[in-house]
DNA sequence: ATTTTTTTGTACAGATCTGTATTATTTTGT
DNA sequence: ACAAAATAATACAGATCTGTACAAAAAAAT
């Protein structure tokens, strides 16, 4: 009677193409934009294989942030560990890294998480706290490469970096150039050189 | 044989109600998320007689671009010339123009324009012309007054302050909470001085 | 007061959306 | 080779979406 469905929770080929095509329509349309027809076909499998592994859209969106969440940071870490060497060229880095995601992508469409957030207004909305995570994660990175670096006040300039990553990236999402990045890097000088007295 | 709607293009009040229904509607909710009939429900008023205003659900997208950024920089200046005597004070005052907004609503959803540009994905839709100009008007703003306050590099001051700008906004909204505006008045501080040397 | 215009209400066409049912086909395990 | 499981293909239910048709009611104009 209790009638759930039965969700298949192996990883198979199968499964990861779904997913796979779920994250990169998602983030080139936004997740209202695409429909699970659009994912299927793209994917070329059936519909039913989709909900077989995936209880609902909703599953699938947490997937997609869960799945983004995880490569990102993993992308952002080897692209840092491999062109800096102290947590100070860190600081710089983290937009040297957003600039280099602009460049490596055709269509460069931001912060999956920001876009996310902003799609869905409602602030109760369970994926915001996934967001939250996420950004929190970030900041305190800021804060400890900045105070590793002898920098004063690492707390509030964790905050300032936060606060232009978000800018620029969004910035350069709507001039659809990459400009903002380019002087959001400029900017991280400054502020570094200000945090330095 | 050309086959037109014949469109009312008077401003009679029950358009205004149309309108100001449907810009409360598509700011809290996004664009996508609200549809033709949600709009007519809460205004009271006949599909039809929305339809008898506005040729399609795009238009009435403009016109709520259009009224959104004149009420933005009406609203804006006005809170600048109460609040500012200088243009030195106007370059923070744009900051605390952000935290008062927020604190202003009972529902902070950001910039209706960062949110359109960034909801309609393909950077070739006409909406992001609009976004576009009203970035750089406010970033020619910043530019000004920094160039009036006698500070150094007022381009690139003016670059910093407009990606902080949208940071702070899109911060504010996706954690729900003011923090990251007052975090980046205090940036502002951190910015100018760094500028006057 | 009577005509004209505006607005309403209802119904509906046609498209699209999420999710399911069903049957056939393919793949896999033994 | 045969049985079991996974996938496909198609159809469809039910909701929702934009936009229109049409007749009744209300408002405005003359």
């Amino acid at each position: 009677m209790t009638g759930k469905k039965k969700i298949n929770t192996k990883n198979t080929p199968i499964r990861e193409r779904i997913l796979t095509t779920a994250l990169k329509l998602f983030y080139e349309n936004g997740i209202q934009a695409v429909g699970v027809d659009k994912i299927v076909a793209e994917a070329r499998v059936a519909k039913m294989t989709l909900y077989s592994y995936f209880a609902s859209k909703e599953d699938l969106i947490y997937e997609y942030l869960d799945v983004i969440s995880d490569k990102w940071f993993e992308d952002f870490h080897k692209f840092l560990n491999k062109n800096c060497k102290t947590d100070k060229d860190r600081l710089k880095g983290a937009f040297l890294f957003l600039k280099n995601s602009y460049e490596s992508v055709e269509q460069f469409r931001g912060s999956a998480f920001v876009n996310a957030g902003l799609e869905i207004a409602d602030p109760k909305h369970p994926v915001h706290g996934l967001i939250l995570e996420n950004q929190e994660i970030l900041r305190e990175s800021f804060e400890n490469w900045a105070y590793n670096s002898g920098l004063s006040n690492a707390r509030q300039l964790s905050y300032s970096l936060l606060n232009l990553f978000h800018g620029a990236t969004v910035a350069a999402v709507i001039e659809d150039f990459p400009e903002p990045i380019t002087h959001a890097v400029k900017t991280v000088d400054i502020l570094i050189k200000a945090h330095e007295a």
